[in-house]
DNA sequence: CTATGTAAACAAC
DNA sequence: GTTGTTTACATAG
């Protein structure tokens, strides 16, 4: 069969935590927010955590109301990723079961290091179906696209997004028709990928980002109907000519990402066109306007040279002094991460060894993010930066005025501003 | 014919 | 093994 053997769950999951502030859920109308669909946000809302002073800790977290989203750690180990997703736990209810008390809601007030090698066991999890909200994306946080006067004179696709994100659901009973149909249902590739890359920031994702995206948007990855799926990714990036292969430096001397991106015209044009065009004589869309990507020779070939661009600097000037951390590092231009690299949502175990929680867990594009710590060799933790006022991913602590440290574990060594308006300043807790 | 999905060969990492 | 490119084949419309 010689099929390729590229298919099938793989590394997955790209995600990002609701950033909300104190309290309850309220629109967010911040452009950075991230408004995924989730059945039940409450669920997600920031809960008041009293962080214990850790016996560990090289900081010095105060007793300041911290603000966790009760959900924690990521596992960034090379493989085998695995998200767990138990239906089965009953929702949070915020006030009532604090991630701090303990079985008779008295409230802990030790701190005991979580033990991830137990982390291991708990991966092993089938991909359930029905997970979460799959059906949405965020189909926002774009400049404002101009009016989709599509004067192209061959098959363009009208703009799939007719202004809103899919809604969740089909768990259980309602999914009327018009779900299936507007959600990622049945359009063809090139349009759930048209998609997929305009809902990311800088409409722009790595292949992986693309798979993960499809994972959590669509059925093509579930349905053992659709084989090849990633395969025919691949093959719907290279042959239309919307989507464009991007190299992007995170650094100098640091690793170059490619990325996929939507051709400016694919962004004006409201839409890409078909992918077709191969025939060999199909002198189609060759022409000027054409989005279609030219034929050149024959067989595989070489990977087409690809454009080299930069990563944004989205950072402040200022920096908060962050206490003994060391390593402090900034990246050069201001990181600003397009993506991160595959995670896995692990159920956080609470420090007073209450059964884990396995969250839900929102997954697609990290739009919100506006830094991140950098993978580590050997080790985890990575730390989403938001925005927004609020703790960042993980049950943060504050180690400063505005810095918080995702964790008190010896292996998390990752921290992040918080407060600090998108400063992808990082820092490296000393091991 | 056109559009789409798949499989697969094959090059370059 | 992954990422890209491209041809070939099948099929629905
Ligand atoms: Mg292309």
């Amino acid at each position: 069969m010689a099929t390729d053997q590229r298919e099938g769950p793989g590394a997955l999951s790209g995600q990002t935590v609701p950033s909300s502030s104190v309290g309850s859920y309220q629109a967010n109308l911040n452009p950075h927010h991230n408004p995924c669909n989730i059945d039940d946000w409450s669920r997600w809302v920031s809960q008041p955590l009293l962080v214990p002073s850790s016996p560990h800790s090289r900081f010095y977290p105060q007793m300041d109301a911290e603000y966790s989203m009760g959900l924690s750690h990521q596992n960034l180990g090379a493989s085998n990723y695995t998200w767990i997703n138990h239906h089965d736990i009953p929702p949070h209810v915020p006030g009532i079961d604090s991630p701090n008390m303990g079985p008779m809601g008295e409230i802990k007030d030790e701190y005991v290091d979580e033990d991830k090698s137990e982390w291991k066991t708990i991966r092993q999890s089938p991909i359930k179906e029905e997970l979460y909200y799959s059906g949405m994306l965020p189909m926002q946080n774009l400049p404002p696209s101009p009016p989709s006067t599509s004067t192209s004179t061959d098959s363009s696709y009208p703009s799939p997004e007719s202004g809103h994100a899919p809604s969740p659901e089909r768990t259980g009973s309602g999914m009327n028709k018009e779900d299936t149909k507007e959600r990622a249902g049945n359009l063809p590739y090139s349009i759930l990928i048209y998609r997929a890359l305009k809902s990311a920031d800088g409409n722009k994702l790595s292949l992986q980002g693309i798979y993960r995206w499809f994972e959590m948007n669509t059925d093509k990855a579930k349905d053992p109907n659709h084989k090849g799926w990633q395969n025919s990714i691949r093959h719907n990036l290279s042959m239309n000519a919307g989507f464009e292969a991007v190299k992007e430096e995170m650094g100098p001397g640091q690793k170059t990402v490619n990325f996929w991106r939507l051709t400016p015209a694919a962004i004006q044009d409201g839409g890409i066109q078909s992918t077709t065009r191969y025939r060999k004589g199909s002198a189609k869309g060759t022409g000027r306007n054409s989005q279609r990507e030219p034929t050149g020779s024959d067989g595989g070939h070489p990977p087409k040279k690809v454009k080299t661009s930069h990563a944004v600097n989205h950072s402040s000037s200022h920096i908060s002094h962050i206490p003994h951390i060391s390593h402090i590092q900034q990246y050069p231009q201001g990181y600003l991460p397009t993506e991160l690299p595959p995670m896995a949502f692990l159920p956080h175990t609470f420090p007073s060894g209450l059964p884990p929680v396995n969250h839900p867990m929102p997954r697609f594009g990290l739009g919100p993010v506006s830094g991140c710590t950098a993978q580590f060799p050997g080790n985890n933790g990575v730390v989403l930066d938001y925005p927004e006022m609020g703790p960042d991913y993980g049950p943060t602590y504050p180690i400063g005025p505005t810095w918080y440290a995702s964790s008190t574990l010896p292996n998390d060594r990752a921290i992040a501003g918080s407060n600090v308006p998108a400063g992808p300043v990082l820092g490296y807790k000393d091991q």
